[in-house]
RNA sequence: GCGCCAUUAGCUCAAUUGGAUAGAGUGUCUGACUACGAAUCAGAAGGUUGGGGGUUCGAGCCCCUCAUGGCGCACCA
């Protein structure tokens, strides 16, 4: 893709003193109201160097820049330059290389020979996949997607909470209380209700506390039977999150959660000896970061054992060692970011450079309309449920839209129900800054209307139709797309839905950086609203082949670039729907 | 008590990283299906950007301060 900033830039330096084109680059926006312009240079803070009133320079930049034929007007409004682009190369460049680069349209080689880790989703075995975890999942999942579009090669980790006391507790209650053909009918649920049993019990029988440490230090000591239930009991549970991965379409490279590291801690905490960064306070081992302004680091309890804070050490340095990243993405609730400063602020101290690469991302908490979630009192909305309830009610929409108007048949129907409705699911997380708490509220995620994924799906099945129904033209159209007559497609409904076409690839550019993915999904609804403002502005399928071609190529682009987007969203885009 | 985060239209949120008259969706009201899909589109109404100071050509955005809410701050993860 050109870089019409750039080149513009260009043109601007010719007539600006003081500045490099790189400068200019920077300065230059784009105007909130298209009626102002495509692109806009506000000289302000070219008054101090060329010591002139700003609109006095606006007025000879503008004099000087508007002869070039880059441009059809550049006009001079109060300090600023107001650049109109001449229509027709920009659309034919744009849907031109849409056509060419297709799923590839967006992708880059920013992230070319490097390696980014990204550590999302990490429930903890043997309690409930609920609401509360689709966060950490669906973002996780996006941001890795995000920088394998941008050229990182990728390494997806799910670190699975499947270590500590709670294990203990968890084979005391199931020998006291269990049995083994509950556990396999609804893992999950009885193997809590044994946790929540103990629990209850515990406040009676106070040494059962004491056992389940001493069951949980057999288990560390890799004693066979306590392994075995151990092992016995991940799996039941990790068979029930592969059915929520399945539905999501989510998967990972790697499951290795707390206890892949189990014998890897006595090594960070020998090199925390060796550099002298514990010491002893109330008869546990802490590292004071007092000179940081951070709260001290607990790394050992006053009986010895470990903490998670350790296990992040230990994990992080084996997988600096083991896949040598550049990037390793933490996808983790904003209630971690003091233990995230602290351990990367120890790693550092430890002398790892590395360090640096060690990027957290937050996001806020998800609440219940009766209050925060609470596993314990019942107050929990299991994730499953709510991707089965959209995909029920998008089953009742398709009944009363798509097979009354024959669009789709009593077949087609499930696949796309789930398309729709996870995607409805999903599309909703990823809409609002990840940072941002939030309620979940039913008619919320089931509203279909708006800005949501169904509306933004219903518009790319839209574009699909459209494209079918005029397949021959499509393929001569694509077959020499810099052909097309671009003054068919420089009315400003088109001008407009180009120029956001035009900017996807930046904005999955700054999605990478901000670690965003709602930056990608409000730029597809953008895309979604362009084209359909089109679509009731102008009729595509005329007569005159021509013309036909170029709006075809048009929607074309439209469609894969919504396509494109709502990919990096880990959401599918039906042809039909 | 200390620290971090949030606060923008009735509600849910944007705002190109300090730029022009702060924009969408939703809800309310009004209009458009005999041209390619009404899960759509067009229009109306809706604002002292939590309060108060400051910085400058210019502040929703930066600084100070106060308020409200959330999260965290030593043996859970």
């Amino acid at each position: 893709m050109i870089d019409f900033k750039r080149e513009i830039a260009e043109v601007l330096a010719t007539a600006v003193e003081g500045l490099t084109a790189e400068e200019i680059r920077e300065i230059i926006e784009i105007p909130g109201d298209a009626k102002m312009g495509d692109y806009a240079f506000p000289c302000f803070r070219l008054a101090k160097t060329m010591r002139k009133a700003p609109q006095m320079i606006a007025a000879s930049v503008a004099e000087a820049i508007s002869q070039n034929p880059m441009f059809s007007r550049v006009e001079q409004v109060n300090a600023y330059v107001n650049m109109f682009m001449n229509r027709g190369e920009f659309i034919g460049h744009t849907v031109a290389a849409v056509a060419e680069e297709k799923d590839d349209f967006g992708r880059s080689d920013l992230g070319k020979g490097k390696l980014a880790i990204v550590e999302f989703s990490s429930p903890n075995i043997a309690k409930p996949f609920h609401i509360g975890h689709i966060r950490s999942t669906v973002i996780g999942n996006s941001i890795y997607k995000i920088y394998d579009f941008l050229g990182y090669e990728t390494v997806r980790i799910n670190h699975l909470g499947d270590y500590g006391t709670q294990f203990g507790k968890m084979i005391v209650a199931y020998r006291r209380w269990g049995n083994k053909e509950d556990v396999v009918k609804e893992p999950i649920k009885t193997l809590l209700s044994y946790y929540v049993k103990f629990h209850e019990e515990a406040e009676n029988d106070p040494t059962l506390e004491k056992e389940a440490r001493a069951t949980f230090a057999r288990l560390e000591n890799g004693e066979p039977e306590e392994k075995e239930l151990w092992q016995w009991f991940r799996d039941e549970s990790l068979k029930e999150f592969m059915r929520v991965y399945d539905m999501l379409g989510i998967e990972f490279d790697s499951y290795a959660g707390e206890s892949f590291y189990s014998d890897k801690m006595q090594r960070v905490l020998d090199e925390l000896k060796e550099k002298n960064l514990l010491q002893v306070s109330e008869g546990a081992q802490i590292v004071d970061l007092e000179e940081y302004k951070l709260p001290p680091a607990l790394i050992t309890k006053s009986d010895g054992s470990s903490l998670y804070i350790t296990r992040d050490i230990a994990a992080a340095i084996y997988r600096k060692e083991h896949y040598n990243f550049d990037k390793n993405i933490y996808v983790v609730a904003s209630q971690q970011n003091l233990h995230f400063q602290q351990w990367f602020k120890i790693v550092e101290l430890l002398g790892y450079d590395w360090a640096k690469d060690c990027v957290h991302v937050p996001f806020g908490l998800v609440s219940l309309e009766d209050g925060t979630m609470s596993t314990r009192h019942g107050r929990v909305v299991f994730l499953e449920d709510v991707l089965k309830g959209a995909v029920e009610k998008t089953r009742q929409i398709i009944h009363e839209k798509s097979i009354a108007k024959g669009r789709l048949s009593a077949d087609e129907m499930e696949e796309t129900a789930k398309m729709v409705g996870i995607g409805a699911v999903m599309f909703n997380e990823l809409s609002n800054a990840k940072i941002k708490d939030y309620t979940f509220k039913w008619d919320k995620v089931l509203n279909f209307e708006g800005e949501t994924g169904p509306y933004v799906q219903y518009t790319h099945a839209r574009a699909a139709t459209v494209l079918r129904s005029a397949e021959d033209t499509l393929a001569k159209a694509l077959a020499d797309p810099g052909a097309i007559n671009t003054d068919h497609i420089a009315s400003d409904s088109a001008y407009e839905l180009a120029k956001l076409i035009y900017r996807f690839p930046q904005v999955v550019e700054d999605a990478g950086e901000k670690y965003e993915p709602s930056v990608i999904t409000r730029h597809v609804v953008d895309v979604a609203q362009g084209f359909n403002k089109f679509y009731h502005d102008e009729h595509i399928l005329v007569d005159d082949e021509e013309e036909k071609k170029a709006k075809l190529l048009l929607t074309y682009a439209a469609k894969q670039t919504i396509k494109n987007g709502l990919a990096l969203l880990g959401i599918s885009a039906p042809e039909r729907m």
